[in-house]
RNA sequence: UGGGUCGUCGCCAAGCGGUAAGGCACGGGGUUUUGAUCUCCGCAUUCCAAGGUUCGAAUCCUUGCGACCCAGCCA
């Protein structure tokens, strides 16, 4: 937000709003607003809606609000709405105004009334299932309902007597009049009250008539002031309706509906159902699983709010149907985290070695730098001994061709510390590599030793110096690109999506590690405590790996 | 001949009648005490297709083709 104002790119949003303001369209306010259901956790695909609201409130100086769409309480909860204030605060984004549609209830009815009275509304008795069969189809026009022509008064009677709760849930329904034989299928007399006799988490029990979707958000839109009221493509179709309910009604004013499409992310799910499945079946251990596309996931797993933001600015804004490549998210958390992670070293599966002629009881407090690139982050200490522990990976009795970490005879930098050269390997009666007998070279701490070069890097821990360590390695969820169009979702999750490495060991400054803190374990990833790590059991989740370009084997 | 929307590089995406931006990915060189970072270079004679208008078309017109959305008293 703060370092690519001038030079964010422009989408057709962006311009239709800068050309509004240029017009005077809508006396020079920019108000729009972010309007979930409460029924579920935020998603990385709502953070796409969120930047967008929130955005193209910031650039303009104008209002966001934050606008709970809670109009059908059978869904709907209050511990849904807390998860939701939680992301979009966390996200960094301040609404102007909290509302919820419900603020709105004995408004909406008010409406509803002079629809009735202007004899654009009626009460039908039909049922459900009547006025599906009344709606006709996609190429076949509705019938119209023989209520449609009940008189206003007893319309008015009905819709008085619905909301004082003198019938039966679904007796009854308030529909729009406007045409059973339009082409549009959200034009042919849509409901837009039902009777439904549920406790809803705000008004309680004061209402037992619910006002639908349709009806409510154009008016609740309308009541806030909103002048670009951004949503997904598929309410194309629902604009005319929209704009309809508006124009019929006497409202402060007239907002403007504009459709993006929304974002699908390969390799993930992000339907309520399908993600709640994959919680109540334990595929993941919840809503915030590191592996899990909701915004409580992530920030879980270490994205970072930065992140996400960069994320969402270069997919893009348009009206195309487009499938986003992973490699994208993790570009744009990689380049936070690599500008912004303190660098550390932890050993994930470690091989010990012992230098055989570095003094017993000696321990140096090396100095290492924070990161390689930003001096004002400082340094750290980290001792250094005859016994330490490298990567089992890094060592490699049969190395492919350019191999750069250590093999025997030959020579390897230790980061931050000296050259060793490996002399012996050690191994189990079963032939197992237990452990490397390595010569130190004393006169290479901070240079080159003479004449010739190590021929890589490695990082390593002092054995006791370094504190045991839980890290969970996350992956993709799925095995496929588009999950959603498989038979079964579930048969394509990747059965190797997490993995836990227990006998992990990091250096000693990440015993103070903080759940605010975000870590480069060098050569390894990007790394944050997870919120289950405890003083004596340290558990970190991997956020992402490094880039790997390199011809491992 | 139901309605609506959309087709520009592997994935996104600018472009708005004056001769194809940018990012990710990918390939190659350089620097490097992270096979990271950084850096340099390469990467659409062509814009779904075919016609047409024009000195000039990804942009305008016509006709096709393909994809997505809509038949909840969900949002």
């Amino acid at each position: 937000m703060q370092k690519t104002e001038l030079t964010q790119p422009s989408h057709f949003i962006r311009q239709i709003v800068a050309n509004d303001l240029q017009t005077n369209k809508h006396d020079g306010k920019v108000v729009t607003r972010f309007p979930p259901e409460p029924n579920g956790y935020l998603h990385i695909g709502h953070a796409k809606s969120i930047c967008l609201n929130f955005g193209t409130a910031l650039e303009n100086k104008g209002n966001c609000n934050l606008r709970f769409d809670d109009t059908n309480p059978e869904k709907e909860s209050i511990e849904y709405m807390e998860s939701i204030k939680r992301d979009v605060a966390w996200l960094g984004f301040e609404w102007t105004q909290l509302r919820h549609a419900s603020d709105y209830f004995e408004q909406l009815y008010q409406y509803a009334i002079e629809l009735i009275k202007h004899n654009l509304a009626y009460v039908d008795s039909l049922s459900a299932e009547e006025i599906r069969l009344y709606r006709g189809t996609l190429t076949q026009p509705g019938r119209e309902s023989p209520d449609r022509n009940r008189s206003i008064e007893e319309n008015l009677d009905l819709f008085s007597r619905m909301r004082a709760g003198e019938f039966a849930d679904g007796q009854y329904v308030l529909r729009a009049k406007i045409d059973m034989a339009s082409p549009n299928i959200n034009l042919r007399d849509p409901a837009i009250y039902r009777i439904r006799r549920v406790h809803h988490q705000r008004t309680g029990d004061a209402w037992c008539i619910y006002p639908m979707y349709d009806y409510t958000h154009c008016i609740s839109d309308a009541i806030e002031g909103i002048t670009h009221s951004l949503c997904t493509l598929e309410f194309e179709d629902h604009r005319p309706l929209y704009d309809w309910v508006l124009d019929k009604l006497q409202t402060p004013c007239h907002p403007q509906q504009i459709e993006f499409a929304r974002l699908q992310l390969e390799y993930t799910i992000v339907s309520k159902r399908k993600l709640n499945q994959l919680v109540t079946e334990k595929h993941v251990s919840g809503w915030d699983d590191p592996r899990m596309p909701t915004i409580a996931g992530l920030r879980r797993a270490g994205f970072t709010p930065q992140a996400i933001k960069d994320f969402c600015e270069r997919i893009g804004i348009t009206k195309q149907n487009s499938w986003i490549e992973m490699g994208v998210l993790e570009y744009c958390i990689r380049e936070d985290l690599n500008t912004n992670a303190f660098r550390a070293m932890a050993v994930l599966n470690p091989l010990r070695i012992v230098i055989t002629n570095y003094p017993d009881d000696k321990v140096e407090n090396l100095e290492v730098s924070n990161h390689p690139q930003r001096d004002e982050f400082g340094k750290r200490i980290v001792p250094f001994s005859k016994t330490i522990l490298i990567e089992c990976d890094d060592f490699s009795e049969n190395p492919p061709p350019k191999y750069k970490r250590l093999t025997q005879g030959e020579e390897v930098r230790l980061r931050g510390a000296y050259v060793i050269r490996c002399d012996e390997v050690i191994k189990n009666e079963v032939g197992e590599i237990i452990e490397l007998l390595c010569t130190y070279d004393e006169n290479t701490l901070g240079k080159n030793p003479e004449g010739r070069k190590a021929k890589g890097v490695i990082h390593w821990v002092s054995q006791v110096h370094s504190c045991p360590a839980e890290i969970r390695l996350y992956d993709r969820l799925f095995t496929v690109p588009q999950p959603d169009n498989e038979e079964s979702f579930l048969d394509v999750v990747n059965p190797h999506s997490l993995q836990i490495l227990r006998d992990c060991r990091v250096e000693a400054s990440l015993h103070s590690a903080t759940l605010e803190n975000r870590y480069q374990f060098e050569r390894t990833g990007y790394f944050c405590l997870d919120l289950e790590s405890t003083l004596d059991n340290l558990v970190f989740n991997r956020t992402v790996t490094l880039r790997d370009n390199g011809e491992k084997d």
